[in-house]
DNA sequence: ATTTTTACCGACCAAGTGGTCGGTTAAATT
DNA sequence: AATTTAACCGACCACTTGGTCGGTAAAAAT
């Protein structure tokens, strides 16, 4: 941990320009050596660094897009406040960032998600794996919300979630060639309109 | 429109193995050698009849693309009726014939929409604009159940209409790998409530 | 001071890639 | 019957792909 520190710092060089690069073009549409030109490094740099193009693709994953994907849409929505209200600001926020063009990691997930889908069964696994935290973390809070008072008892907690990650990978298709501003600001007020269905009412 | 049966015949055997091929193994993963060894037909045959792999796969998505999209998403949603049930009844439908391991041309677009965003611009407008159509048609619908009495005034068309294609294009890509019975339940379930929420009540 | 190890270089390779082009054959035209 | 044309063949081309491998310079270990 402490000796591998020039090696580390390659890694992670490489890792995040192969995420930019991967992100932008495709996985299949970047080649080794557009990441390698683009850090001025060559191929003995890259191959004694990762077993094959894959291995260096499950490094990414493993060392930048879980840990943001957590950081963005996990620990938001962590603690005991309203999950609706939770949930509309997370998603808000995330879609916010999204608007400057930054990385949007849920989203970062959709994308590759639909790359791999039926073409690359161990990247594909990893990427549910990580929509799976995502869901598993909105039901529960979900759930907690129920006994918190915050949400009505006739909801179906994994059922919402579901459609609200689904709602949320699909805006952010349309947010890359749409005008995103007024795409982000409809969402929210249609996601809001959708939250609000099932907030618990008092006793008639 | 008559000598050309030949060539019709042809170049239409050629874009249904190519969209079948291009849809499993995405476009760039796809080489024409691929869809010529499935078709067992030759470069010359390919080359003669289409410019370039580009050319190939905006003629599919003229020929087969559009016209699929308008079968199952734009002409089941026309009409007099209530817009909020006939939208609910056309994705449940269209869902089904995805559960079904058909092909869903919805989807369709929304997958290659992701493979080309932002990677080649002249296929992107084409699978944009057919999205578009699809909105446009939704919002139409929409406007039309207010003054039909069905849609409450004070909804918001256009944002109703991307959170729609949002949120299916979305829980397709979750469908993809995921257990599609439930999440077809799930999801309609949901979106039932969803529109619930804008109907036309009576006056207080 | 010498050896070993780490991190990296870049020429090279076989296997593709999209695309070209000079044929060939059967059918339509004349 | 002779000619033209539409439809297709497959060898070939320049280029790119992921991946290998023998080397090397500097740093670390001895």
């Amino acid at each position: 941990m402490d000796k591998n520190l020039k090696r580390m710092a390659t890694m992670h060089r490489m890792q995040v320009t192969g995420l930019e690069l991967f992100y932008e073009q495709g996985y299949y549409n970047t080649s080794v050596d557009d990441i390698l030109k683009s850090l001025e490094l060559s191929k003995g740099a890259f191959y004694y660094h990762f077993q094959s193009k894959e291995d260096f693709f499950v490094s990414i994953i493993q060392n930048l897009i879980v840990q943001k994907v957590y950081g963005t849409l996990i620990e938001p929505i962590e603690g005991n406040s309203n999950p609706l209200t939770v949930i509309e600001n997370c998603l808000d926020n995330a879609l916010q960032t999204a608007e400057n063009n930054e990385m949007d990691y849920g989203f970062v997930v959709h994308n590759f998600l639909t790359e791999f889908n039926g073409r690359n069964e161990t990247i594909s696994r990893y990427l549910r794996d990580i929509l799976k935290i995502w869901e598993v973390n909105l039901i529960t809070l979900l759930q907690k919300g129920k006994t918190d008072g915050f949400v009505s008892r006739h909801v179906n907690s994994e059922a919402v979630a579901s459609f609200i990650i689904s709602s949320y990978m699909g805006i952010r298709t349309l947010m890359v060639e749409g005008n995103p501003r007024i795409l982000r600001y409809n969402y929210v007020t249609q996601l809001r309109s959708y939250l609000n269905s099932m907030v618990q009412r008092e006793m008639a």
